[in-house]
RNA sequence: GGAGGGGUGGCCGAGUGGUUGAAGGCGACGGUCUUGAAAAUCGUUGUAGGGAAACCUACCGUGAGUUCGAAUCUCACCCCCUCCGCCA
């Protein structure tokens, strides 16, 4: 969320971000509306509070002194029914106000491309070789059908389509890279955390995903509950309301989650294949830090995403993202797209953001400085480190043998406790 | 699921319906003392909105109600703790 004041003192700033993301200015214009009137209606029932106030004191003065108050009190009852009566309509425009504000996105950082979508971001760097085969590379479903560790007909029998079950030596791939991944993050000092991975609508809000994006999550009713879509709702929910110190930042967190997304409006989009499911598993990397350095964490959390996909041996790039393709809490990401051999194509494995002080002022995460007066929003960040089925898709297609078995990276050597996968 | 107890400032903890935004303590910050530090002592110290400022307004789990006036009374809900039941 935008804070309301800088909206009104640069609504040409913000309209401009609003048209470069391709999102319909018009809602800057109604929240300018509504917040102007709801602005002088506060200053009107504030001052009849006041009124208020002073009258109950005098009463309570002429009562201790035994005298009639009658007068008085029934003033007092006409200004405490007048301001009930505007209360209403104060509360009604507040509400307004805040829905729009939960509906605006964050203003993009001054290095981000313009660009209308994902065509225009810019690629910032390449690594690895791509590599070579003297054979026709298979998909990694055709893979894993034929190794025996994928199995999307029976997943589809017990849950439907976009779920699949891990098998054999594919499940200890999965649970190998989550523990590679882990292990790799924590030595960087991030601290593991295993949250909660269903949350309330309260953390919803904090990150973003509501009130925008209701129909991209999976809902429990009765009580309302919300299955997290990333595991950045649970990790930057952690701190929600609070006021941290100073000396607290950076804090540096690593979690491992199921992740649930309907995926809704993406029918015929990678329906074959794990790349697109209703349920995956992801490691993520969530920082929140002081603003100054904001830009640079996010520098070197994308960095630290990178070494994952360099210690596993796949190649990857770096693009920017335009404002165009740019989500609505960010104002800033780096996505990291993996080479797929069968796809010819690199493919996003992880995206790594600039939240600013978007989610924090949603969620209340503050600090205060030392020595200072008063508190200031933390910058939040996160990034995935990695998203686990999509690093298992690239290393079947990568590392994959004429034969049909898959050679087994070398850091992961020791977790698999095998070479070869065949 | 049943029975009871409790949610107050950065933390602990008091609070009779009327200068209680809230005693007291801890912590933090500033001063005095000291060569320096500790101890002692004095002072300052919540968050947010409005205003150029004086200052005003709101906030004691959340929401509604009673009242001229609610941290304090009523109702609903949420959360935490203890015991019982059930359960991985």
């Amino acid at each position: 969320m935008l804070d309301a004041r800088f909206i009104i003192e640069n609504s040409e700033k913000v309209i401009q971000s609003l048209l470069q993301r391709g999102y319909d200015p018009g809602i800057i214009k109604e929240f300018l509306g509504i917040e102007d009137e709801r602005r002088s209606l506060l200053i009107e029932v504030e001052r009849l509070r006041q009124q208020r106030n002073e009258l109950s004191e005098i009463i309570s003065k002429i009562k201790k002194e035994g005298r009639d108050a009658s007068t008085e009190t029934q003033k007092a009852k006409n200004v405490s029914e007048l301001i009930k009566e505007k209360e209403e309509k104060l509360k009604d425009l507040e509400e307004k106000s805040k829905t729009l504000l939960l509906n605006i996105p964050n203003t993009p950082h001054e290095s981000v491309p313009v660009g209308k979508d994902e065509t225009e971001n810019v690629e910032i760097r390449r690594w690895g070789e791509l590599p070579v085969f003297d054979f026709e590379p298979m998909n990694h479903w055709d893979i894993g059908e034929m190794l025996e560790i994928i199995d999307f007909e029976r997943a589809s029998k017990i849950a439907g389509a976009r779920f699949a079950i891990m098998k054999g030596m594919g499940a200890k791939l999965e649970r190998s890279l989550i523990n590679f991944m882990l292990d790799l993050n924590t030595s960087r000092g991030y601290k593991e955390v295993f949250p909660p991975i269903i949350v309330n609508r309260d953390s919803m809000i904090g990150t973003g995903q509501l009130p925008k994006f209701a129909n991209e999550l999976f809902t429990i009713l009765d009580p309302e509950f919300y299955l997290i879509p990333t595991a950045e709702v649970s990790v930057t929910n952690i701190h929600r309301n609070e006021i941290l110190s100073e000396k607290d930042l950076p804090i540096y967190y690593t979690a491992y989650t199921p992740c649930f997304r309907r995926e809704a409006g993406s029918y015929g989009k990678d329906v074959r294949g794990l790349i697109r499911q209703h349920q995956f598993n992801k490691v993520e990397l969530v920082k929140f830090v002081k603003p100054e350095n904001s830009y640079d964490e996010l520098e070197s959390l994308t960095r630290d995403a990178e070494d994952i996909l360099q210690k596993l041996g796949l190649p990857y790039r770096l693009v920017s993202l335009c404002t165009g393709d740019l989500g609505f809490a960010a104002s800033k990401t780096y996505d990291l797209e993996v080479w797929l051999p069968a796809q010819q194509r690199y493919r996003e494995i992880s995206s790594c953001s600039n939240f600013t002080d978007f989610q924090s002022r949603r969620a209340g995460i503050r600090f205060r400085r030392e020595g200072k007066k008063g508190t200031e929003f933390v910058h939040t960040l996160n990034g995935s480190g990695l998203a686990i089925g999509r690093t298992l898709i690239a290393i079947l297609e990568n590392y994959q043998q004429k034969d049909g078995s898959v050679i087994v990276p070398d850091v992961l050597k020791p977790y698999m406790g095998v070479n070869v996968i065949r």
